[in-house]
DNA sequence: CATGAATGAGGCTTCATTCAT
DNA sequence: GATGAATGAAGCCTCATTCAT
C-alpha cells in the first residue's frame, strides 16, 4: 500500500509558489522542487520539459484567477476598497511578477506564448483598474485632476505595504481610508 | 612602477548597478561584468574575491549615501514632499534591496559585515521617514487617526509608482499631491 | 527502472587510491578521476559532492579494514612479524595518511566527521602495535629498556623500506630479522 | 630610511622551505612566499622566473650540504651513530624529497638539470650511507647476512621516528641502540 | 509513468605568469 | 630591480536536461 509516488498540477502549483516565494526565482530548480515533492527530479519532466515552462504556466494560471476575480469588482457597494482587498490577496502575484524579467522567454515556443498571454492578462487587469477608477470619477467619488496612470500606480503599489494588522481587513480599511482621503488631516 | 589601471571602483559599482538592475541577481556574475567592463573575468578578483562582497559594498555605499541626504530632509519647506523626491532618486536602491534575500550572507566575514551595516542603514532609513512623518504630525499636517506604520509603508511604496512624466519634479508632484490628499476628489 | 550505473564505489576507492599513489594529493581531481573512469568529470559528483569527501571516506575504509586485521594480529606464532607483514601490506594507507595536512577538514561535516573517525582509527592503531609489543615485553622478548614510543616509531617506519625482495614474504623476513637482533654482527 | 623591499636568496631558501614544511607542496604558491617575504609577488620574479625552478634551487642547495656533511663521517668513532644524528639533522631534507614526484620537471631547462642534480647527489647519498656500512661489515661491526639494501633502507627509515625526547642526542641514542641490537631483549 | 544514471553547460575561484612603468 | 595590474589556464561545483530501463 506504498504511497504514490505521483504527482498532480495542484501540487506541482502549490509547491512552485511555495518555492519562489521562499526562494525567488534563482532558488527555484526542479532539484528542490522534486525534493519537496517527494519525486525524484526527472519524474518532473514528465510534466514539464523545461522549467520556464512550468513557472510560466503556473504564472498564467495565477493571473487569470486573478483577472477573472477582479470581473465582479464592480458589483460591490465600495469597488475601489474591494480592489484594494483583492489586490492584496494576490501579493504573491505581484511578486511572481517581478521574477518576470528574468525568464528566458525563448526557452520554448510555449514558454513564448505563456509570456504573450501573460502579457495580455496583465494589461487586462490593468484595464481592469482603470476601468474601476474611472467609474469612480464618473460617480464623482474619485478626483480627475491627477494623471490616471499616476492614480493606478499609487492603487498598484499598494501591495507592497507590509499588514501589521490583526486582521485583513483591518489592513485593507487603514489602507483605503490613507490611500482615498491621503496623510493630510 | 606599475601599469595603467584599466578599471576602478567607480566603474564596478557602476556597471554592477547596471548589470543587476537589467539582468537582476541571477543574472549578475563577474562573467558578465568583465565583459562590460572590458576586461578579464579574473581581474575582477584583483578587486573583489566574492561577487557578493563587491554586491554588498555597492549597496552599503549607496545606502550611506541616501540615508546622508535624508538628514536634510527636514531643513526643506515641505520635508514630505522631499521626502518622496529623494526616495524617487533612490529607486534603485530599492530594487536592490530586493536582491538581499538572495545573497549568501555567510560568503565571508566581509559579506556578514556589510550584511550588518545595511540592516543597520535600513532601520536608520525608515526611521528617519518615521520622524519626518511624526514631525507632520505634530504641526497637524499629517493625520493620526491611522498606524505609523501603514502611513511609512504607503510612502515608501510610492517608489514602484512608473513614471510616465515629462519631468521627475512632475512626477513628484503629481505623487506629493495624491498621497497628501488622496484618491478622493 | 533506470540505466545500468557504469561505476561504482569499488571503482571509486580503486582509482582514488590509483591516482593519490602516482600523482598525490595536488594531483587528485576529480578531473583526473573521470578521465581514468571514463565517466564525464559530472558524474561523479552523483556519488560525491566534495573531493574531500570521497578521499577521507576511503581513507576510513582502508584504515578500518587494517585495523580489522591487526586485531588477528596475537593469534600468530610471532605477532611482531606478523605485524610487520600487515603493515607493509598497508603501505599505501601509510601514504595516504601523509596526505592528511592538506585535506582541508571543513570542506563539508561529513569530511569533518571522516577526519575525527581517522584519528580515532589511528589512535587504536597505534594502540594496538603498542600492545602487542608489551605483550612481547611480558613474554621477555622484547626489551624494555628503551621508550615505548621510539620502539613503536621504528616498527612503523619500516614501512618506509623498499621492496628489493623477490617475494614481500622474503621482505618481511629480512625486515623481521634486522628489526628483531639489530644491524649488529 | 626605509626598509630596503629587497630579497636575497638566503631569505628566499628560508622561507622555501619554512613555506614547504608547513604546507606541503601544493600550499607552496608565490603568493604565500612573497607575503611572508613581505615584497610583491611579482618581485620573486627577478629572480626565480618558474616556482619549480626556485624549488629545485633550494633542494639542490640543501643535498649539497647534506652531502659534503657525510663525507666527514668516517672520521667519527661511530660512523653509524653519526650517520643517524646527521640524518636526522636533515629530516627536512627527507620530507622534501617526498615531494619530488609532484614537480613538473620539464617546467624547464633549468629545473630538468636541477632534478637531475638532485638525482645524482641522491645516489651519492646513498652511496655514502651504503660506503659506511660497508666499512662496518669490514671491521665485523655490522651483520653481512642482509641484503645491504635493506640495510640501508632500514637505517635511513629511522628519519620517521618521531622525537620525544629532551633533546636529539637522546633520540640519536635510542635509536642508535635499537638500530644496532634490534628490539630483542 | 517513475526513476536512477550520465552529462554538458555554465558559474565560481585561485594562482602562475607576463607586462608596463 | 620593484611593483601593481591584467590575464589565461585550470580546478571546483551545481543544475537543467536527456536517456535507458
Amino acid at each position: 500500500m506504498s504511497r504514490k509516488k505521483t504527482i498532480d498540477q495542484a501540487m506541482l502549483f502549490k509547491e512552485t509558489e511555495k518555492l519562489i516565494m521562499e526562494s525567488g526565482y534563482s532558488g527555484f530548480h526542479f532539484k528542490a522542487l522534486s525534493a519537496r515533492l517527494g519525486v525524484a527530479r526527472s519524474t518532473i519532466y514528465n510534466y514539464y520539459t523545461k522549467k520556464e515552462e512550468l513557472v510560466t504556466d503556473y504564472m498564467v494560471h495565477l493571473l487569470e484567477n486573478a483577472v477573472a476575480q477582479m470581473d465582479n469588482v464592480d458589483q460591490e457597494e465600495e469597488p475601489v476598497k474591494e480592489l484594494i482587498r483583492l489586490w492584496s490577496k494576490y501579493a504573491n502575484m505581484h511578486q511572481m511578477l517581478q521574477i518576470m524579467p528574468y525568464i528566458d522567454k525563448k526557452a520554448s515556443p510555449a514558454v513564448e506564448e505563456n509570456t504573450k498571454k501573460m502579457f495580455g492578462l496583465f494589461i487586462k487587469m490593468k484595464a481592469k483598474i482603470e476601468a474601476t477608477l474611472k467609474a469612480g470619477q464618473m460617480k464623482g467619488v474619485v478626483r480627475d485632476d491627477i494623471h490616471m496612470k499616476t492614480i493606478v500606480g499609487l492603487v498598484m503599489s499598494t501591495v507592497q505595504i507590509p499588514v501589521h494588522h490583526e486582521t485583513l481587513d483591518e489592513w485593507v480599511n487603514e489602507v483605503y481610508q490613507l490611500l482615498m482621503s491621503g496623510l493630510k488631516k
